[in-house]
DNA sequence: TTTAAATAACTGACCGGTCAGTTAGGAATG
DNA sequence: CATTCCTAACTGACCGGTCAGTTATTTAAA
């Protein structure tokens, strides 16, 4: 009596295929992506995933925003606290973000989103309107009320984001890429920690300030 | 009397064909670019693509190769002057880094690279070990003689690089791929100018230190 | 027994790569 | 200077493999 050649499981299906599609579309691109590889890697055939998916690109629609979802609401909390001096709401922001790279396949994302870019306008669109566009903006409006308060320095609030925000994405993108292909290890709590102290107070030495 | 239907420019072909592939591989990444895409743009048939390249893949590798290397001694010159204070060489390095990126495709490429790491890994190998590891080593090497001299506070150095550096990329990347989906225009300059002021005395008012 | 789920064989458009043929334009000749 | 010859440079139709998407068929399970 071996066991049967398949089961139906048409609940469950949807989530590992996208699961199987994020690893292969992370691999390879969009272009190089072979549905039957994400098949293989979902355990199943490729007529299926036509069951679940109208074709490819809404497959890959699908993966996109189904990982990013879930980080949209995320970070804001962590500026919900703005009462809080802003030294500790810059503080929470980033252990947060570093936090959420790790659990989260961010890189992963990231790299799909810059890779298709071309390809895919509105993909960079959702991600710019639901990800980096509103967190810049809540990280520049944070900064902009503390500067009314006198607690951060003068300048564009903006750019004053990219200063915080940066060095993060820019970790995510290293582990994620270079990593890889033997780039040294990087540990993102650990530059997500210093690069708070540091950029809150300045790189030079106190007595050289 | 009309004038030839084509002619022969053995010399600036090569050229010709590389600008039109950058073009083209950046918009739609290696995979998704057609070759009769790439010929047209360059004003040539597909068959000429195979007079001075071997293959799709060996056309991309020059591209990527001939637009990153004048790159490569460009930023380490920044770096000479390392008698100056510290706070004189970030300066210098950064904006010169600004100064590149607005002449030549740097987002363009490290879109490119991003996007195909997957499909070339040595294609990042050779960004990591010919751009992103020299630049962030030197970075690394200049903070940790300053920190020896006192004009740095302690810290990982290389994570240091990163609070340096990162927001250089975040901004390179957000032209490259938000802005053109309605992202809000980024001064790559004013970035440059900005960032390395607040980064060395921090983010935080003066008072609130 | 019915039907929804899944499969596996199939189709056809598309595109990387080839190659037989064409042309520009310089060199040799008168 | 005109003419002929020669070949590197170039073209574009074509071929064969690949792969997204379809369908006829089989099977699990209600």
């Amino acid at each position: 009596m071996q066991s049967p050649r398949w089961q139906r499981r048409a609940e469950d299906r949807p989530r590992e295929i996208c699961a199987a599609a994020l690893d292969v579309f992370t691999e390879k691109g969009f272009a190089a992506a072979r549905l039957d590889e994400i098949a293989k890697r979902a355990g199943v055939s490729k007529g299926t995933l036509y069951l679940y998916f109208k074709d490819k690109e809404d497959l890959f629609r699908a993966v996109v925003r189904d990982t990013v979802a879930p980080n949209v609401g995320a970070l804001r909390d962590a500026a919900m606290a703005s009462e809080l001096p802003f030294a500790a709401v810059a503080n929470m922001f980033l252990s947060r973000f570093a936090d959420l790279a790790q659990r989260l396949p961010v890189g992963a994302v990231a790299k799909m989103v810059i890779g298709e870019s071309g390809n895919f306008p509105e993909l960079a669109k959702v991600w710019h309107d639901q990800v980096a566009g509103p967190s810049i903006g809540l990280l520049a409006g944070l900064i902009e009320k503390a500067q009314a308060k006198g607690e951060v320095r003068a300048g564009d609030p903006r750019l004053h984001a990219f200063t915080l925000m940066g060095p993060m994405l820019m970790g995510v993108i290293w582990r994620e890429i270079l990593q890889p292909v033997g780039g040294a290890p990087l540990d993102i709590e650990a530059l997500a920690r210093q690069h708070s102290q540091t950029v809150l107070t300045g790189l030079l030495a106190e007595s050289e300030q």
